[in-house]
This record gives structure tokens, C-alpha cells and sequence, in this order.
DNA sequence: ACTCCGGGGGTTTTT
DNA sequence: CCCCCGGAGT
């Protein structure tokens, strides 16, 4: 984990702890053992450029950690004349902890092992005042804001210039001038066209931003990459002693920058070239975000004479796997082209299996997960759950899984839900950190003046802010003017004048360093009635929400002090997920890049979904492209089973819809699948199968579906051909869903559920419950309730 | 200042 | 179908 230190140090560093020659003499290299040819050669080729086609399981990492070890070990370079930059901070914490164990306890620090942007903010840190334009310019104790900051700025620029709210929203002007921004494209530099967009407020709304942003001396994290490269640009020296320092450049993930990292990397790399690009062009799969696979495409170009090194020799999953995976990426266009193989032994083949709808989807892979958790899969051997992955393309898949496995009981962990530092109660309490910080963070202020409510409403803060504005002052000095003069009624008053002597008074604290920034961080919580607000809160969620902040307060302990905790945060922050018992693993196919599992399910393969339609209507031929990147991804993740799965029916915001299986499923190698039988499809065929199976779609629906395309695609007939060769049925699964589910429950009965715990019913209709939980009434499925032991109490 | 209702929108995600 | 936001109403 980066700390706080690390992205505050501003000294100029040889520092770091580098080994001395005659620990180097001692010595002999054991790090090097075990590396293949490829391998080997990434590590030891150290002059000049070099691209490492990496692709999925090849050791990337490994060579990438190894490199850098080699570097310090043969005395190229300090540790601080080493720049290796990451997407994520996660992949940046796993290189640091990689290097440490290859070389032991010898290497303290890497300073500039960082992400593209924690990098970038150490840069501008030191030459803040070099960016902006006339009087405005940065100070080096600028903020970053985030996404939200980002949108509540341009709300406010759109309302300055009477736009209807509805027909520009700030969160689409938001997403174009991230884009510009990804291109490095600043206002000034727009094309003719572009700032024309937005009807031809594009550009002028750009521009009244990027002010905007410097009177409040802060930087979204587009500029973080855009003002280091126009940094570069404008000032050569500056430019010449960054380049000087670096002696060494290795970028992870290269097949993922965009046009703005690009350029960051070629002007910092281009005076001594010493650049290591590793990176997979299958595995390019956020084009929708800015990455340009170009880049990696083209580095053969842009540095002459480059070393093109590939690592092909697959370390992770069975040939079967391989060779499906392969065959798949095979039909892209326009690759660089690598034949990944192993020496693995042989396992199984990838699974492929359709079903009536997304819920029988479910049901199905909780009946396997089971069966594979109860050790009914000798083949495999014991799984953990923690060996098991589903991985969806969108994150509404996971619901159909939670229910399901909710009912049945099967512990599970959704990786990638709404981020620890996004929550509400933890942004709310950042805010009020920001404000006794630096004072002049007006979006602090803003956020925080009213919450908890302190009877500042609209007009209220109307007041604060002309006061603010007619003195050229921040929103604070802004307020304590309007408590002098007293330019509010009785009981906003009183309250607007204890938060700003609170704000001075933890303000003062924070400066003196007598008492724990720990300390002052739950007295201002407490102290301004945060906390209060959350406790007398009766909603379900208050609990929790106190348990995030108490969490915030302890992850204090690792800081200095308040800015470095704050710093940490805007860039760095992710949550620690605390390792509890075995839980099957639910995430999105972009989430699970870099991540590997022995047994993973790939639900959702249909047309439309996967890939997905609107990639499709709006890249084309190159969305497609990306989507079956996406689905290469997917199964490479998996070790040693990898099970495809699609329905032929899903319920999508509200409407039912079929579809046909994904054409992905059709260019897979079929000698490399295995079709499975659904449960329910034998005797009478698939929709007649799924008449009866429950909870089904409106009749006119079956029809609909059963005279659908499904049947028509090659993937479909290939699975039907396969299934009618079986001899042995797959064991029909009982399914738990009874003539009526409601009949063993009568009211008043105590019942325990899963989420909710326990309850009592006090109603019943038609397999639906009504059951008071401690969190409240709920109408619930009667399968997704059990009888209370009768030894247990129901609390109330 | 708070609550309720109607409309719109609903891939993927990091920093 | 469900969630979020904004406006209107109390």
C-alpha cells in the first residue's frame, strides 16, 4: 500500500535504500532462476526500446518484477531513477510487494512505482505554478476532485449560462471533456468541430471549467495527466529533468493508455529511450474509455529499432482452455498476433450449456458450484469456493446470482460494488476534513454546510455565497461575514455561526500538534453532529454506514496527518476486503482482468448482452472487437474449467426478451467444447421443457421464443446434436418450487432469511410473504425464507 | 425543509 | 422493473 509519505515526499531523492556493490557482488542473481527464454530475455534486454507481448498467463508480472530487480542488482539505476507506472494501485502494490520478496528486505522504497496519476500529482506538486494561464495558476497545494466534485461544478457552470439543466446534462459535458482531456486536447487546443459540440457550448463551457478549476486551486484527474504533458511541453527544462531523472521507464498494461499517457510516456522516454512497454492487444478492452490499442500497435514506429519480445508460453490454464480462448481471438482483425501454448496437462473442455431463462441460469450454476463444494466432481478434486468465479459483462447479472444464491445459502462476495471512498457517509466526512484542511474548498463547504441539517437551505446558502463573492473570499470567510452581520434569521444563524467556530476551532487543533489527527477526525465527526445524524437515523443502513466511518477513522492511523490521509485518498484509496470465509466470486469481466481462477462460469453469452448491442451500434465492427477481446479475457481467466452459459430468455428492465446465444459461442473451436444438457430438456424438447418450469414469462412469450432465431444459430444446432448423442442425462435437479411455495407457512409464524435475518410473517398471498424484519415489512418470496428454529426468539 | 410523485434512463470502470 | 433526480406541494 502506497503511503501517505511516499506521495507527499517532495525531497530530491537519491535517497531510497540501493544496494551496495558489494551487496551486488554477493549476490549471484537467484531471481533469474525459473524464467523461461522469453522470459529472460525481457529481463536482461535493459538498453533501448522494448516491447514485451505478454499474453494472458505468461508470467508478465513476474518479468516485469524481475526487470526491475535486475536493474537495481546490476547497478543501472537507483531505485529513484526507476519509473514504472501501473493503471491501478492494486497492480502498483503488487509489483512493490513482488520486488521486495525478490530481493528481500534490501529495497525499501521504489518512489516512482506509482499509477500514471499518483505519478503525475508528485510532477505537478513541484511545478504547480507553472500551470495555468494569465493570473490563475496552481498552487502546489492543490486538490484533486473526483467525478462527483466534477459534475456538481458543471451543473453550476450550466446554470451561470441559463442552460436547460435537461437538454445539457453536466454529466454528458462531463464525459466530453474527459475525452478531450484523454486526448490532452485543452480548450485552447480544441479542433474546430469539437468545441462546437454540446450545440456550441462545448468549447466555451471547457474553457469556463479549466478557470473554474484553477481560482479553486484544484484539478480533476483528466489534468493530472493533460497539465503534466503541457507542462513538458511549454517548459523544456523542466521536461529535461524529469527526463534525466529517469533513467529507466517500464509501463504495465500498455495496450490500455490513451492518447494523454501516451504522450506523457514519449516525452519523458524520448531522450534516452529506455522504455519497457509490456502488454497484451487481446486484452485491450476499455477503448470506451480513451485507451487506444494504436499505441501498442504502433510502438514498433514510434521507437526504432525497438525489441519485440513475446511471451508466449501460457502458465495458467489447460490446452483446452487455451485452444478455445485462441480460437476465439482468432477471428479479430488487425492483432499482433501471438500463439500462447502450454505444456499443462490436459483437463477438461470448456462447458457450454443454454438455458429457458436467466433465473434457470442461476439455478444451474449454484447446482454445480454445490455439487463441486460437496466434492461430486472427482475430476476436480476439493474446490473452495474461493476458487470459483461467475463473471458477467454487466453488472445487472449479478442480481439474477445474489438471489439465488441469497435463497440457497451459498456465501458469495460481488467484487466491484459502489467503492468505499464513493459512499456517502465517507465523502460526507471527507468533506468536513477537506473544509478544516483548506479552508478555501468551496465544493467542501457546499457539501457539508447543511448536512447533517442545520436549517441552511437554499437561501441560506444563496446568502453565504453573495457574501463570499462581494468580499472575493471562500465560502467559509464567506459565512463567518454573514454571522458578523448577521445577515440570516434566528436558527440558521445560531447554527451557521457554531459550524464556522467549529471549522476554526478544529482548524486550530489540526495546526497545533498536541492531540492525534486520529483524535481530531472523531471529534469533528462527533463534534458537528455527523455522527448524531447517522445514529438517530432509523433506515437500515445507518448501522452500517456508522461502521464505514469508524473504518475511515482507523484507516487515519496510517497517516501522518489529515493531508496525507486526504492526498491517499483522492488517488489511492480502495476498499480492504477483509478475507472471511470461503465465498464464491461474482464480477464483471473488466473487473477480473489480471485476476485468475481454477474454475470460472461465464453466464450471459447472448447476442446483444455479450456482445453487448450497444457496443456494437456504436463502434461497429471495432465494438464487436473489443466485446470479443472481453470474452478472451473471460476464459483465459480460468485455470482448469472454464462454463459457458446463455438463456434464451432474460427479463430486462421489466420486459422480457429473447435472444439468441452469442456469437461468440459460434467461433469457438467446437473440438474444444463440451455441450451440456440442461435439466429439463429432456423428453419433449426445450420450450415444452420450460412450460412448466416455473415462474415463467407470460405465454405469449414462449411462443415468441420458441419461434425465435434461438434455434437457428450453429452454436444451437451444435449443442442440440451433441445432446441427442448423450447417453447419460445430466441428474434433473429438484427444483424447489412447489404447487403453492406459501402453503407451510400460516401467519405468525417466526421465519429466519438470509439478508434480513429474523421475522415474522404477517401476511400471505400467493407464495409471497409479508414479513416484519427488524429492518421492517417485507414482501418476500416464501422459498426464500426457512421456519425459525423454535428455540429462537423473534426479537419484538 | 422535507416528502412525494413523475419522468427519464439504465454497458463496461480507474484515477 | 428500479433507481435517481428535480420540481412541486405542504
Amino acid at each position: 500500500m502506497v503511503r501517505a509519505m511516499e506521495l507527499l515526499d517532495d525531497s530530491d531523492d537519491f535517497d531510497g535504500v540501493p544496494l551496495s556493490q558489494r551487496a551486488i557482488a554477493a549476490r549471484p542473481a537467484p531471481y533469474l532462476e525459473g524464467l523461461n527464454a522469453a522470459q529472460r530475455a525481457a529481463v536482461e534486454t535493459l538498453d533501448g526500446p522494448v516491447l514485451m507481448l505478454a499474453g494472458a498467463g505468461t508470467g508478465k508480472t513476474r518479468a516485469l518484477t524481475t526487470r526491475i530487480a535486475h536493474l537495481l542488482v546490476q547497478g543501472r539505476a537507483w531505485p529513484s531513477q526507476i519509473l514504472a507506472v501501473t493503471f491501478t494501485n492494486k497492480a502498483a502494490r503488487e509489483m512493490k510487494d513482488r520486488i521486495g520478496r525478490l530481493l528481500g528486505e534490501s529495497v525499501e522504497g521504489l518512489p516512482w512505482l506509482g499509477t500514471f496519476h499518483s505519478i503525475s500529482v508528485k510532477i505537478l506538486r513541484r511545478h504547480a505554478e507553472l500551470i495555468g494561464n494569465g493570473d490563475l495558476h496552481l498552487k502546489p497545494s492543490f486538490t484533486i476532485l473526483d467525478t462527483d466534485d466534477q459534475i456538481r461544478l458543471l451543473k453550476q457552470l450550466i446554470q451561470a449560462e441559463n442552460l436547460d439543466e435537461k437538454r445539457w446534462p453536466a454529466r454528458q459535458l462531463a464525459h466530453l471533456i474527459d475525452g478531450w482531456k484523454n486526448r490532452c486536447l485543452t480548450p485552447a487546443n480544441l479542433p474546430k468541430g469539437e468545441d462546437a459540440t454540446f450545440d456550441g457550448w462545448g468549447g466555451r463551457l471547457y474553457q469556463a471549467y479549466q478557470n473554474r478549476l484553477l481560482t479553486l486551486n484544484a484539478v480533476d484527474f483528466g489534468d493530472l495527466l493533460m497539465h503534466c504533458v503541457t507542462l513538458f511541453q511549454a517548459h523544456p527544462d523542466v521536461l529535461k529533468s524529469w527526463q534525466d531523472r529517469f533513467r529507466y521507464i517500464l509501463v504495465d498494461e500498455y495496450q490500455d493508455t490513451n492518447v494523454a499517457q501516451y504522450m506523457w510516456l514519449r516525452l519523458l522516454a524520448q531522450a534516452h529511450r529506455n522504455i519497457c512497454c509490456v502488454g497484451d492487444d487481446d486484452q485491450s478492452i476499455y477503448g470506451w474509455r480513451g485507451a487506444e490499442v494504436g499505441n501498442i500497435l504502433r510502438f514498433e514506429k514510434d521507437f526504432p529499432g525497438a525489441q519485440v519480445i513475446r511471451l508466449e508460453q501460457n502458465y495458467r490454464s489447460t490446452p483446452e482452455i487455451l485452444a478455445a480462448a485462441s480460437g476465439l481471438i482468432a477471428a479479430n482483425a488487425g492483432r499482433l498476433g501471438k500463439t500462447l501454448w502450454t505444456d499443462a496437462e490436459s483437463g477438461e473442455k470448456v462447458r457450454l450449456i443454454g438455458h429457458w431463462d436467466g433465473e434457470a441460469e442461476a439455478r444451474w450454476i449454484g447446482e454445480e458450484i454445490e455439487a463441486f463444494q460437496g466434492g461430486h466432481r472427482a475430476s476436480m478434486g476439493p474446490v473452495s469456493l474461493n476458487d470459483i468465479a461467475i463473471l458477467v459483462r454487466a453488472s445487472h447479472q449479478m442480481r439474477a446470482f445474489e438471489d439465488r444464491f441469497m435463497t440457497i445459502g451459498l456465501p458469495y462476495r460481488v467484487i466491484g460494488g459502489p467503492r468505499f471512498y464513493e459512499r456517502q457517509e465517507i465523502r460526507d466526512a471527507m468533506a468536513y476534513f477537506r473544509l478544516v484542511v483548506s479552508p478555501d474548498d468551496d465544493l467542501a463547504f457546499e457539501r457539508i454546510v447543511n448536512t447533517p441539517k442545520r436549517g441552511l437551505g437554499d437561501k441560506a446558502v444563496k446568502t453565504i455565497q453573495s457574501a463570499a463573492r462581494n468580499n472575493g473570499v471562500s465560502l467559509l470567510e464567506g459565512a463567518r461575514i454573514v454571522v458578523e452581520d448577521k445577515q440570516l434569521g434566528g436558527k440558521g444563524l445560531a447554527n451557521l455561526r457554531d459550524f464556522v467556530t467549529g471549522i476554526a476551532r478544529w482548524q486550530v487543533d489540526a495546526l497545533n500538534s498536541a492531540a492525534s489527527h486520529v483524535e481530531l477526525a472523531e471529534r469533528i465527526l462527533d463534534e458537528s453532529g455527523y455522527t448524531a445524524m447517522w445514529q438517530n437515523d432509523k433506515s437500515p443502513d445507518a448501522p452500517g454506514r456508522l461502521d464505514n466511518l469508524k473504518e475511515l477513522v482507523k484507516a487515519l492511523e496510517e497517516f501522518e496527518n489529515l493531508q496525507g490521509f486526504l492526498e491517499h485518498v483522492a488517488l489511492v484509496m480502495d476498499r480492504d476486503k477483509d478475507e472471511a470465509g470461503e465465498e464464491v466470486s461474482i464480477m464483471t469481466l473488466h473487473g477480473a482482468k489480471g485476476l485468475e481462477f481454477p474454475i470460472v462460469f461465464l453466464p450471459g453469452w447472448e447476442d446483444g448482452l455479450f456482445p453487448n448491442q450497444r457496443a456494437m451500434d456504436e463502434n461497429g465492427t471495432k465494438g464487436v472487437e473489443e466485446e470479443r477481446r472481453l470474452a478472451y479475457v473471460g476464459l483465459t481467466r480460468a485455470e482448469r474449467m472454464a462454463t459457458i452459459t446463455f438463456a434464451g430468455n432474460r427479463r430486462l428492465y421489466g420486459q422480457w426478451q429473447s435472444a439468441m446465444p452469442s456469437r461468440f459461442i459460434d467461433e469457438l473451436p467446437p473440438e474444444h467444447v463440451e455441450v451440456l444438457t440442461p435439466p429439463g430438456l429432456y423428453g419433449g424438447g426445450y420450450g415444452a421443457a420450460m412450460a412448466h418450469a416455473g415462474g415463467a414469462p407470460a405465454a405469449g412469450m414462449q411462443e415468441r421464443a420458441a419461434r425465435a432465431d434461438v434455434y437457428n444459430s450453429p452454436g444451437w444446432k451444435r449443442m442440440q446434436a451433441r445432446a441427442a448423442e448423450r447417453k447419460t442425462p445430466i441428474p434433473r435437479a429438484t427444483v424447489t418450487i412447489d404447487a403453492d411455495p406459501a402453503a407451510g407457512f400460516s401467519v405468525g409464524d417466526k421465519v429466519v432469511h438470509a439478508k434480513f435475518g429474523q421475522g415474522q410473517v404477517m401476511g400471505i398471498a400467493e407464495g409471497t410473504l409479508t414479513v416484519q424484519f427488524e429492518a421492517g415489512f417485507k414482501n418476500i418470496k416464501a422459498s426464500y425464507v426457512r421456519p425459525a428454529g423454535d428455540d429462537q426468539d423473534v426479537p419484538f
